[in-house]
DNA sequence: ATGCAAGTGGTTCTCAGTATCATAAACGTG
DNA sequence: CACGTTTATGATACTGAGAACCACTTGCAT
């Protein structure tokens, strides 16, 4: 992921937009909110306002670039899109995120879609649970 | 539904709470904002604050009467939890929503935890896209 | 280099929801 | 049913995530 998949969606290549990309693939953290994003470039030493980092996912999601969630904690956090389609667990003890593809539900949501009607554009599946680490204490 | 139900949750039977329940049992729409409840209450002549309905709905919720969803509309939406577990299908375009259940998702969300080694507590599936009658329009 | 369209960031604004707190209503007791 | 304690209410102030503004800066084509 460079320059180049800004300018292929239509984006000009500005050193915030570049920064925040380069954090988003060099972060071992998949799940990020703005805010989090906004205080890591912070301090990596970037200048960088919070309402750039806003603007700038808003303008990746809107690009197809990363993908905005809604988990139940309530402030959104994004993922870069690179990999394909898949839904998530998370931990209610410790945030952690994991991901997870079933096409047998895939398949049954488009099912269940189909017999109501509806054109499915988009879905939201998560699983809140507590995860191995966290049951054991 | 009625006070004996507010008792057994633990909670004393005052008037904006029945009003509430009452609103959340006569309305035709299932699944409604703080707001509406609120601009519903004023407009049947009620007198009530919106700080009452906001706490009100929170303490139903820890009681288990109603539950709380977070479309991607971004507000909040309640709804009496008297049915049993289902998920959504929210129509984008005039905001309808349908309930459904379907036991293979079901049961596939469970065996994709256990496979990852999770105690699952709850989970959210929403389907969204456009219903029939948005569809030909 | 130079001009201008596009982007930035400090700040203000919005909007859903929560906290505060003085007043009012519920309920157990006599 | 009057009383007093406890809990709830509701007007209002506050919060926090995110969007809107707008003067200033930057990227890029000529
Ligand atoms: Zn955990
Ligand atoms: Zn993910
Ligand atoms: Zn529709
Ligand atoms: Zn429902």
């Amino acid at each position: 992921m460079e320059s180049s998949d800004l300018k292929k969606a239509g984006l000009k290549v500005t050193l915030p937009r570049m920064k925040i990309l380069e954090l988003l693939e060099a972060s071992k953290v998949r799940h990020q909110s703005a805010e989090n994003i906004y205080r890591a470039l912070l301090d990596d030493g970037e200048e960088i306002g919070l309402a750039t980092v806003y603007r700038v996912l808003t303008q990746f999601e809107a690009a197809g670039l990363v993908e905005r969630h809604h988990f139940e904690s309530g402030q959104a956090v994004f993922e870069l899109s690179e990999k394909g389609h898949h839904d998530h667990i998370v931990c209610i003890a410790c945030g952690k995120v994991e991901e997870f593809f079933d096409e047998m539900i895939e398949s049954r949501q488009r099912e269940v879609a189909a017999e109501k009607g509806y054109e499915v554009t988009d879905h939201s599946l998560t699983l809140y649970g507590r995860c191995p680490d966290c049951q054991k204490k």
